[in-house]
Order: structure tokens, then sequence, then C-alpha cells
DNA sequence: GCCAGATACTTTAAGCTTGAAATAAATCGC
DNA sequence: GCGATTTATTTCAAGCTTAAAGTATCTGGC
């Protein structure tokens, strides 16, 4: 029976982790939406190329974001459209694809950020210290395990 | 400084939830294209469907899911298409529309849901009845207070 | 009873996302 | 060097998702 439970209880709390995940980003878009007219997977490629300050190759973005290559492609097409972003060619090999934020781009992203960042300590408010120690051991030890299976 | 501390704890403590889940969800839809021929949606769909094991309301559909009701209106479509959920007018009130499993989806399901159910517990495995409580105390901490906020 | 507003659902357009196929370029073994 | 394989990216078709608009129905105040 132990075993059983165990099995039980990690599926329930994979459940109410994913609805707690929705939920969290349900807020954000809507956020994002209205105070920034734009989307949060606009938003989370405008981040990650804000956190490199400088190229990156399309393919590290996608594995940053977990998201398929196509994918990358279509969202940086449209932030390419605006002139939120640029992409261009690598010089040492000529597969590769380099994007970065434009100047118009990392003006405007800061300024989504500030809110955003606003937004999530307000939604996240009533953890402190100590929870937040604890959801990162517990993320640690599930992360380390997963890429001791995989990648 | 100390609140600063904790905003940015939050923020970073968030972007590795919404990794933990996105990581885990592609495992689970690898799975289910791989084994059963089924994607996510429809998988999250069907098991709306076999908790409550009989007619529910298409907009409790879309609230238990956190999605829109356009987006259950389509997914049902697709079941329904392959004979695995079947919609049905309410006798009450004639705005309403029931769905349900069909034979055929329950089965379907079951099968699904098991070989699920096991991948989930082999993803967190490393996680105990320790972990399990302290993940299920932060959760019930954060959903608390955002049920207090709105809905 | 009527009608103003609320509620339940579907439709639509646009954007997001995937997996697979296609293209192009680099690397490896010989 | 050459061909086979691998790697980087884009393109494509199909499905997912949202927000907004549209249709139908119900409810409450009068």
């Amino acid at each position: 029976m132990r075993e059983t439970d165990l099995s039980a209880r990690r599926l329930r709390t994979w459940i109410r982790l994913l609805r707690l995940t929705r939920s969290t980003e349900n807020h954000l878009r809507e956020y994002l939406r209205v105070n920034h007219d734009t989307t949060l997977p606009r938003f989370d490629v405008m981040a990650a190329l804000h956190r490199v300050s400088g190229p990156m190759k399309m393919s590290d973005l996608s594995r940053q974001l977990l998201v398929s290559n196509g994918n990358a492609t279509a969202v940086v097409e449209r932030l390419e459209k605006e002139d939120l972003a640029r992409r261009s060619p690598s010089d040492g090999d000529r597969r590769v694809v380099l994007v970065e934020l434009t100047d118009k781009g990392r003006a405007v992203f800061e300024a989504q950020a500030k809110d955003h960042r606003t937004e999530v300590d307000r939604l996240f408010a009533m953890l402190g210290h100590e929870e937040l120690d604890a959801l990162r051991d517990i993320l640690h030890r599930v992360e380390e395990a997963s890429d001791g299976q995989n990648g």
C-alpha cells in the first residue's frame, strides 16, 4: 500500500502544479495583453534575448525556452516585423542564425519586464524565504533526477 | 534590501517552476504521442470527463481546465469525431450542452491513464512523502491567496 | 408579460505550437 | 578530397489557444 500511496500523491501533486502554472500564466498573459499589448511567447523570447545581452543562436533560444525550433522561428519572425528583434548570419558557421534585441526591443522589454516582475511578486507574495527555500530544494531534486535520465 | 531580495527570489522561483512544468509536459506529450497516438489537450479533456463519470457542462469543463470556452468546444469536437466523447442538450436549460465520454472513450482513456500515471510516477520518483507534504502546503498557500484576490 | 442584462455556447480570425520534411552547411571516416 | 552523417534552420500542415463577436436562452425587475 505504501508505494501505491506515493504514486497517487505524485499524480495529484503534478496535477496541482500544472493548475497553478496555468493559472499564473493566464494572469500574466492577461496582464501583458492589457498593459503592454503583447503576448507571453513574445515576452519569453525577448526575456531570453535580453538575458544574454548579445547575439544568440536560434537553436540555443529554442533549447532554453523548451520549445520546438520551428516555434522559435515563428515568434522571432513576428518580433522582427515589429522591429523588436533582428536576425543576422553567423561569421564562423554559415548554418547558424543569430538573433538579438534591437534598441527598440530592449527598451520595450525593459518596461514590460519591470511590470511583469511586480506582477509575479504580487502573485507569489505569500511565499517568504522559507517557502522559497523549500521550493527551490524540491525543484532542484526533480531537475537533477531528470538530467540524469535524459539530457 | 530585504524586500528586493524576496521579489527577485519569487521571480526566479516562478521561472524555474515554469520550466519544470514545461519540461514535464513535453515528456508526457511525447509519451502520449508515441504510445497512444494522442495529445495532451485531448488527454486533459478526457481526464476531466472521466473524473465526473457522467454528463458535464461545457462551461464546467473549460473552467476546470482553465482554458477558454472556445477551446473546449474545439477539442471536444475532435473527440466527438473519433467517437470518444458525445455532446447532448440539457433538459432543464436549453443553452447548456452536456459532454460525456462514450464507452469507447472510457476504455481508451483508462488505458492511457494507466500509462500516464506510471510515467508521472517515474518523472517525480525522487519526491517522497516529506517533499510532497512540503509542496502541497506551498501550493495550498498560493492557491488560497489567489482565491482571495479573484475567483 | 416584457425587456434589459446576464449566462451558455459556438464561430471566427489571428497567433501559437508541434513534428516532420526540406534545405543548407559542417564534420567525420576513409 | 569525397560521400555519409550530423547539425542548424526554415517551411509546412495540422492541431491548439485565445479574445472577441455572434446566437440563443434564461432571469430579475418592473
